[in-house]
DNA sequence: TTGTACGCGTTATCAA
DNA sequence: TTGATAACGCGTACAA
C-alpha cells in the first residue's frame, strides 16, 4: 500500500506540468497563486497522498510549530493539568507540544531549556524549578527573540509574559471562610522558599485575620516542605504545645492530608473541633474522609491562558510587546472538613 | 551579549581553515578524523558558542530524535507516570518527547499519529483509545518502517512490540488475597470493552476463585464503566438485592471508591463486613479512610520499558525483529481496607 | 585524514 | 500569476 518513497511538492509539481515554488504556494495558502492552479494542486497533492515534511519547512523558514513546555513534575496533577490546557490551544492551532521536566533540579532545567533551542522550538512556557535563583537560560531564549511564558511560579528577574493565579486571594477566601464558620484560633502551615505563592497564600491569611480583628499568632505558624509528613508533624506539635486551635489552612493538600490522619488518630472531630482547609484541589480532596476544603487554581484554564499569552507574543514578533501578567482568580472549593453545622 | 547571528559548522570551519565536513566529522564522533583536529574543532565550537541545529540535522539525516508518544489522558497518574519514565529513558538519549491525548476520541488519535508523522518523528509510543476499532493509522507507522510500542493498552491486530502488565496476575493476587482473609464471598466490579484488560482481570478472579474451591457467582458480577458514580450503584444493587457478601474486588480503584462510600454510609465496617480491594493503585488510594488495597502496575517502569523496547526497535532498524511483548508482574499493595485482624 | 560536491524538501527572492 | 534559482545547515559518498 503505503508509497516507500514520500511524495514532495515537486512529484506534485511534475504531476501539473508547474514547478515546486507554484506547489508551495497553492499548499501555503499564498495569495499569489490562480484559484485553478491551487485547486488542481490540491486534488493532485490528495491522490499523490502527500505529507508535508515540517522539517524541511522548518529548516527553511525558521519556524518549527514546536511549544517546548517545561514542568517541575509530569505526574502532580496540577501541572498535567496545566500541559492539557496548554495542548488543547497548541493543538488546535497546529502547533505541538515538547514536554520536559525539571524534577525541581536546577541542571534538569538548564538542559531542558538547552535541548529545546537545539531543537529550535519556537518558544517555551515554563514554571520554575523550586531552587532555581539563575535565570541565565531563561534570558537565552528572550535574547534570541523567542516568546517566553512563564506560569505558576515565576520571578520577576524576568521582563516575559506570565500567568499566575491570585495566591493572596487564596489565601484570603480560605482564611475568611474558616473565620466565617466560628473558627479564631487558625494555624497556618507555609513554606519558606524565594517563591512569591506561599508568602502570597501567607500574606492572605494574615490580612483575613486581621480584617476580621483577630490578632495572628506566630504559635499558629508552621514552616516546613508542605509534605504530608510535614502536615503530621505540624499538627503533632500544635497539640503538644497544647496551643488552642479550631481550625488548620495549610498552603497545600498533601499537609492538610498529614493534619488530618493526626487529628483522627487523636480523637479530634473534623470540622467541629478543628476545620481544615488545604491547598491545591488535588483529585484526592474529595475521596478523604471528611472531604477536604481547597482552593482551585483552574490549571486547565491556567494552561489554556498560557497558550494563548504565547501566542500572542509569537504573532508580535520582533516589536516586543509589554509583557502582560495575567492573574487568576482562584475558588474555594468548600467540602465537609471546614463546614459546620448552622451555628 | 547573545550573538544574534547563530553560528554554524561552517564558521567553525573558517576559522580554523578547515571545511564544515571537517567539523561535521569532528562533532559526530567519525572516525575518520585526527585527534588534532577534533580538539581543535570542539575547542573552537565552545568559543564561539556553537549549537547544533537539529532541524538541518534531522533533514539531512532523516532522524529528528524525536519520539510520539500517544496517550488517552495526560492528567491521569498512571498516564503521566509511564510519560515520566519513556522521558527518562529518552532524554538520557538525547531523544525528545512529544506529548498528545486523544481524549479517548479516535479522532483525536489519528490526527495525533498523522502530525507525528508530519514532523517527522523517529518513532511512535502509545496506548490505543477505549473506542478504537480501526487501527489503519499505526499500519501506516509500521509501514515505513518507524518503530511502534504500544503500551497498557494495546492490540493483537498490530504486529509490533508491546508493553502490558499481567492483569491476570493482578486480578488473581486480589482475589486470592481476599479469600486468605477469610472472604468467600467476593463480589467484583468490571467492564465490557473490546479491551482485553478488564476481561483478564476479570479471568484472574474466577480462577482465584475455582482454585480455591469457590463457586463464581453471576449475582456478584457488575459491569460498567468502573468510574466512582458505578462504584456506588453496584454497591447499592448489592445491598439492595440482599446479596451476601463479604468483599469486593472492583478492576479500578474509581469503583472501589464508590464503594467504600457506599459501605460507610450504611454503617458497614471496612474490612471487617466488606473486604475492599481496587486496580490501579491511584495516588489517591493511601489517602482514603480505611486506605484502599490496590494492584501496583509500575507505571514509571513501564515508561521505562516501553522506551527501551522502542530503542531496541530503532537500532534494529530496517531487519525487522520480531516484536517483543513484555509483560510486567504487578504488585497487590495490601492497606487496611482489605487486611482483617488475625483471625 | 581531509576536501569536494551534492542533496535532504521546503520557502523566499528575484525576474519574467 | 508563475518560473528559475538559491538558500536554510548539515551529513555523506566519493575523490584526493
Amino acid at each position: 500500500m503505503a508509497n516507500n518513497k514520500k511524495t514532495t511538492i515537486h512529484d506534485i509539481a511534475q504531476k501539473l506540468n508547474v514547478t515546486a515554488s507554484t506547489v508551495s504556494r497553492a499548499l501555503n495558502e499564498n495569495p499569489r497563486i490562480s484559484e485553478n492552479t491551487r485547486k488542481a494542486v490540491l486534488k493532485a497533492a490528495k491522490e499523490l497522498n502527500y505529507e508535508p515534511n515540517q522539517i524541511a519547512s522548518a529548516l527553511r523558514s525558521g519556524r518549527t510549530q514546536l511549544i517546548g513546555m517545561l514542568v517541575p513534575n509530569i505526574n502532580r496533577a496540577f501541572f498535567s493539568s496545566i500541559i492539557r490546557g496548554v495542548e488543547e490551544v497548541a493543538n488546535s492551532l497546529d502547533y505541538r507540544v515538547i514536554v520536559s521536566q525539571s524534577s525541581e533540579i536546577f541542571e534538569n532545567e538548564e538542559s531542558a531549556v538547552k535541548a529545546f533551542l537545539n531543537v529550535r522550538v519556537d518558544g517555551i512556557i515554563a514554571s520554575i524549578g523550586k531552587n532555581t535563583e539563575n535565570f541565565d537560560h531563561y534570558k537565552q531564549v528572550l535574547d534570541r527573540g523567542l516568546p517566553l511564558v512563564l506560569f505558576d511560579r515565576t520571578t520577576a528577574d524576568l521582563q516575559t509574559s506570565q500567568v499566575v493565579i491570585d495566591d493572596y486571594q487564596g489565601g484570603y477566601l480560605a482564611t475568611s471562610h474558616l473565620i466565617a464558620q466560628g473558627c479564631t484560633r487558625i494555624a497556618h502551615f507555609t513554606m519558606e522558599r524565594k517563591i512569591d505563592i506561599y508568602k502570597e497564600r501567607y500574606r492572605g491569611y494574615t490580612n483575613a485575620l486581621l480584617d476580621h480583628n483577630i490578632k495572628p499568632d506566630e504559635n499558629l505558624l508552621f514552616s516546613g516542605n508542605l509534605q504530608l509528613e510535614d502536615g503530621r508533624e505540624h499538627t503533632l506539635a500544635l497539640l503538644q504545645k497544647n496551643q488552642e486551635f479550631d481550625a488548620i489552612f495549610s498552603a497545600s493538600d498533601y499537609a492538610a492530608m498529614g493534619a488530618m490522619q493526626v487529628l483522627k488518630e487523636k480523637g479530634l472531630k473534623i470540622p467541629d473541633d478543628v476545620a481544615l482547609v488545604g491547598f491545591l484541589n488535588e483529585p484526592f480532596t474529595s475521596f478523604t474522609d471528611p472531604p477536604l476544603t481547597s482552593v482551585n487554581q483552574f490549571p486547565i484554564e491556567m494552561g489554556h491562558t498560557a497558550a494563548n499569552l504565547f501566542f500572542d507574543a509569537l504573532h508580535a514578533g520582533k516589536k516586543k510587546v509589554v509583557p502582560k501578567k495575567t492573574v487568576l482568580q482562584p475558588e474555594l472549593i468548600v467540602r465537609a472538613s471546614s463546614l459546620k453545622e448552622k451555628h
